[in-house]
RNA sequence: GUGACGGUAGCUCAAUGGCAGAGCCCCGGAUUGUGGUUCCGGCGGUUGGGGGUUCGAGUCCCCUCCGUCACCCCA
């Protein structure tokens, strides 16, 4: 231990950690793959202008989240918050609009926020993300939920609830707005003293409440679908028609709203069965205003992000095990300074042609060497010692059966395979 | 940012205000150059950090850091 430790939120990913970390990166680049979205990565640093403009002003993420600064040159930078500013942004300077429509991209990057941290909520985490920018076919809505879908179940993962509302668009969400706020102001007496508190300051989150003295004002509260426009209204019945057709499962979840401003149409967020304020495993929406509010021409687009940590959480949850990493094929022992050099050589040799191997180090007893060949998983351990040196042999040990043999140097790469099924056992060649 | 609870060995946890311990891990040994099980031994701690009360503090008090839960918000 030293003074020094990680930054508070942020973490280590140890060795023993990558088994679920590759299984989860594996699969999401597979699964977009399926679908057609292609990689991109965006810097870590961005304008801190892009972010006011494309989440809000008003909104968490700018407000306070930020790890914003002004660098030596004076230009003001900051930590990326969230991926679908950036991903856009990179769409119009590379004029991606000239390719053909939509232009589906998918990005598995670190995300910046500076929050309280708690379990599954870090200031520092990783997304997997997708957008699909320049169409406003709801069936890339659909799309994308079935990509979602198909990716959380190759993870193993059970029990996803997939909630679903509209946010309606720039025609219709006013008057919502007006109507929520109105009725909730009239019965303002009979919701609890924090409801009254976000009613001024922002009505929508009334919605989801989890005040019991509110429950009863919220249940007859009006509903944005049912101020929708007739687009937003023909664009919501294509989207759940479209995902009852993959009998995808989902729930109209009219209280599900989403923090960054530029949300229309089709918002979503994938729900862990668990209890706890950080079962969101996934979320997005289509964002059709956001172009113009970056000052590119209008373009609709959709996107959801995906938070790495916690769907690790939730497998580890479920207890879904990843598929576990490839063993190691052979352990190196020796026993004295010619074996070493040795062992050094007949190491290199098998590494040349794809063995994995791993050497021991330092002089410790043959025993001591055995039982580390044992705890490091291999196929095979492979003894040096006087006799082999003095006759150019080596002794190849198969650890799972005891059978051992001794052969020439030269024909060891021949009979440890090197392969990631398992070797075959020696006992088919006479031992002793 | 606010409030509540927690922090003892690498890990999981014990210890009435009175000698800081166990299990696991790691290292070594149990007759010659052979692992897993077993047995024995060893390493390992300024009890998160700092101050205070006390003859004496892991234990009580204050500050601080970190974690967890809730608010907030989300991935």
């Amino acid at each position: 231990m030293t003074e020094f430790a990680t930054p508070r939120g942020t973490v280590d990913i140890l060795p023993d950690d990558w088994a679920h970390w590759d299984f989860v990166v594996d699969t999401a680049r597979r699964i977009a793959g399926l679908y057609g979205y292609r990689r991109i990565e965006t810097p870590t640093l961005g304008d801190v202008s892009l972010y006011v403009r494309a989440t809000g002003e008003a909104t968490d993420i700018v407000q306070k989240e930020m790890y914003a600064f002004r660098d030596q040159g004076g230009d003001d930078l900051t930590l990326r918050p969230e991926g679908t500013a950036h991903v856009v942004r990179a769409y119009f300077q590379h004029v991606l609009n000239r390719l053909p429509q939509p232009v589906k991209l998918y990005y598995i990057e670190r995300m910046y926020r500076r929050e309280a941290p708690q379990r599954g909520r870090l200031r520092e985490h990783h997304q997997f993300g997708c957008e699909a920018i320049g169409s406003a076919d709801p069936a890339v809505d659909v799309e994308m939920l079935a990509l979602l879908h198909q990716f959380y179940g190759a993870l193993g993962l059970s029990g996803l609830t997939l909630h679903l509302n509209s946010m309606g668009d720039g025609a219709c969400r006013p008057a919502y707005l007006q109507a929520l706020t109105a009725y909730l102001q009239v019965h303002q007496a009979e919701l609890a003293a924090l409801d009254r508190e976000r009613l001024s300051r922002n009505p929508l989150r009334v919605l989801d409440t989890k005040e019991a003295r509110s429950q009863a004002v919220v249940a007859g509260a009006p509903s944005i679908l049912d101020y929708l426009c007739i687009p937003c209204r023909e664009h919501w019945h294509a989207v759940r028609a479209g995902l009852e057709a993959l009998s995808i499962a989902y729930e109209v979840d009219p209280a599900l709203v989403r923090g960054l401003d530029y949300y229309t149409h089709t918002v979503f967020e994938f729900q862990a069965p668990y209890e706890g304020a950080q079962s969101a495993v996934g979320g997005g929406g289509r964002y059709d205003g956001l172009a113009e509010t970056l000052g590119a021409p209008p373009t609709p687009g959709i996107g959801f992000g995906s938070g790495i940590e916690r769907l690790i959480l939730t497998m580890k949850e479920q207890g879904v095990m990843p598929p576990p990493p490839a063993r190691l094929r052979v352990y190196v022992a020796h026993v004295g300074q010619d074996a070493a050099s040795a062992a050094g050589r007949v190491s290199t040799a098998l590494r040349a042609v794809g063995v994995a191997v791993i050497m021991s180090f330092g002089s410790r007893s043959l025993k001591a060497q055995m039982k580390a060949a044992n705890s490091a998983g291999a196929y095979y351990a492979l003894i040096i010692g006087e006799d082999e040196v003095s006759t150019g042999t080596v002794t190849l040990r198969d650890l799972a059966s005891g059978q051992q043999m001794t052969l020439p140097e030269s024909e060891v790469a021949a009979a440890v395979v090197p392969w990631d099924t398992p070797p075959p056992g020696l006992e088919t060649r006479d031992s002793k």
